[in-house]
RNA sequence: GGCGCCGUGGCCGAGUGGUUAGGCAGAGGCCUGCAAAGCCUCGUACACCGGUUCGAAUCCGGUCGGCGCCUCCA
């Protein structure tokens, strides 16, 4: 498997020669509200990753960090009218609790800033030691002149950044170089933690938390650094140099998920209505729906928020659920016989054959899609022409696996707990149909309707499922309804949220995610 | 201004020096009492201008447009 490595700007094996284990760690979100959607593509599509790492076999130790000590977290605390622990506490909550719900899983470790205190002090005093670090007025800031490689991994240097910059560079009070970063910062009024350290009582910066959490949790080399793009200057950068310039390998690539952006190509802009929370957009629609619109695109290329691609994903689940359930119901009619005519033979080895291609090729899960569509595809084609069973039950092995790798088992069609009841109405209508009497099988089928099924007509026999578990609009309707009056699909379904969201706050500062 | 990414058919979104991406939406059809599901057929796209090449949407140069990042503090 080979991925996109940001520091070689190539893409490179993602296994070390001889290597079967991989340790990735990637940047998680300061907590200081909900996350949004944004945010959560990077988390589901890393997520995914190591699921599928997994699914392959592969043993992955996957770390992903909760920044909770940062600027953010006593602005918006001193906003609420709470203390920045009680915030920090909350939204640690929030963001396990919304970052669940995608039904993807979770890091192996999620460690803090807070908990990793020692190992940030301690990480702080050998950058001094080595003359990488100085301490100046109670703070300490990293000292870019002394590490030559300062800018390689997002690919500038030092004279362009300070010739070229957008804004005049502040000198800083104290530091010896406009572009030297603050490892330690003094505590100042009004930030209501601290913690104490040989420079006095202070809180750390926000890059050398993750260079020490990293290390903590995966150890001073690891195989993959992710997170989003706008985290490439200057949070990993710094992140480098610190561990770099400590002495450590540190991360051996570097992996940065594509921005979820509008997609009419509006600025990015702090535009009121621009982002959506992942929690409501988990209120408005299945997880599952959500991950395959993640999936849909390549996870370093930019991609639209828009309710049509939405939309799409949605059609795209109702195709695998339908195909599913199709080929069930075919499994379970038709006559089985021979030897190895049982699930527990099902072998998805070809099926998945494209699958794999797709994604051991820098994780494209949108050729992967593509590649699935096309097992729904001969699967149901399949059941068109009555193949073996055996075939059958390899392609819905697969499907069902990708499901499983994705977090997206929901998808898997529903049990139907048909009442005595609905039986026998069933039984009735089917005898009304075989009569042809339609007034009398279109009233039973109302009455079903009413009692929560959705009556199905099929080559095998009449299906019903639970209307909850039906597609949208499907056996809404009712006898005696005029056929002509359909709903109405929203007449003005434009593109909602305008507007890059990224790992950006909504306010525009480049701080919601990081590590 | 610097560094980087990108401009693909109505929409989303892959990919490749010469071969159909895929999906969605739309039209027609098969099946079907109706509905649902499934299947079949239909669009010959790749910002613009040059160049390299037998051949480029795919490589090079330029133009235009879009996007991301350009510390901390304030």
């Amino acid at each position: 498997m080979q991925v996109y490595d940001t520091g070689t700007r190539k893409k490179q094996p993602l296994f070390a020669d001889g290597a079967t284990e991989l340790s990735i760690y990637v940047c998680g979100p300061t907590v200081y509200d909900h996350i949004h959607v944004g945010n959560a593509r990077t988390f589901a599509m890393f997520q995914a990753l190591v699921n599928y790492l997994r699914f392959s076999g592969v043993a992955v130790k996957y770390a992903s960090n909760i920044t909770d000590v940062n600027d953010k977290i006593y602005a918006a605390a001193a906003t609420r009218g709470m203390s920045s622990s009680e915030l920090a506490k909350q939204a640690t909550e929030w963001y396990v609790e919304d970052t669940t719900r995608l039904g993807l899983g979770r890091p192996d470790m999620e460690p803090t800033a807070t908990g990793s205190m020692a190992e940030i002090i301690a990480l702080v005093e050998q950058l001094v030691e080595r003359g990488l670090a100085y301490e100046a007025g109670g703070d300490v800031y990293f000292r870019v002149n002394e590490y030559r490689e300062y800018g390689k991994l997002a690919n500038r240097t030092l004279d362009d950044m300070v010739a070229g910059s957008r804004d005049d560079l502040d000198p800083g009070e104290h530091k010896q170089h406009p572009l030297d970063f603050t490892l330690w910062k003094g505590a100042k009024p009004g930030e209501d933690t601290s913690w104490d350290s040989p420079w006095g009582k202070g809180r750390p910066g926000w890059h050398i938390e993750c260079s020490a959490m990293a290390e903590q949790t995966l150890g001073a080399e690891f195989d993959v650094h992710g997170g989003g793009i706008d985290l490439l200057f200057p949070h990993h950068e710094n992140e480098l140099a610190q561990s770099r310039g400590g002495g450590r390998p540190f991360a051996r690539l570097w992996m940065h998920a594509g921005m979820l952006e509008a997609g009419d190509g509006s600025k990015m802009s702090k535009s009121v209505g621009n982002i959506e929370k992942l929690c409501d957009a988990l209120d408005r629609m299945p997880a599952w729906q959500l991950v395959l619109f993640y999936l849909s695109g390549s996870y370093r290329s930019p991609l639209s928020w828009s309710e049509q691609g939405l939309h799409d994903a949605q059609v795209l689940g109702t195709r695998i659920t339908e195909t599913l359930r199709r080929s069930q119901r075919y499994l379970a009619t038709v006559q089985t016989k021979g030897v190895g005519e049982d699930d527990s033979f099902a072998d998805s080895t070809r099926e998945w054959e494209g699958i794999h291609e797709a994604l051991r090729d820098d994780f494209n899960t949108a050729e992967a899609l593509k590649e699935l569509n096309g097992v729904l595809y001969d699967l149901n084609t399949d059941v068109d022409e009555h193949a073996n069973t055996q075939l059958v039950r390899n392609k819905r092995k697969a499907i069902l696996e990708f499901l499983q790798v994705f977090g997206i088992g929901a998808l898997e069609p529903a049990e139907v707990d048909v009442t005595a009841e609905a039986q026998a109405l069933i039984t009735a209508r089917d005898t009304a149909r075989a009569k042809k009497d339609f007034d009398e099988s279109d009233r039973i089928r109302a009455e079903l309707e009413a009692l929560g099924y959705v009556v199905r007509d099929t080559a095998g026999g009449t299906e019903v499922i639970n209307s909850e578990d039906a597609p949208e609009g499907e056996g809404a309707a009712v006898v005696g309804d005029d056929p002509d009056v359909v709903p109405d699909p929203d007449p003005d379904a434009e593109p909602d949220p305008e507007d890059v969201i990224s790992a950006e706050a909504a306010d525009g500062e480049p701080a919601q995610v990081d590590g």
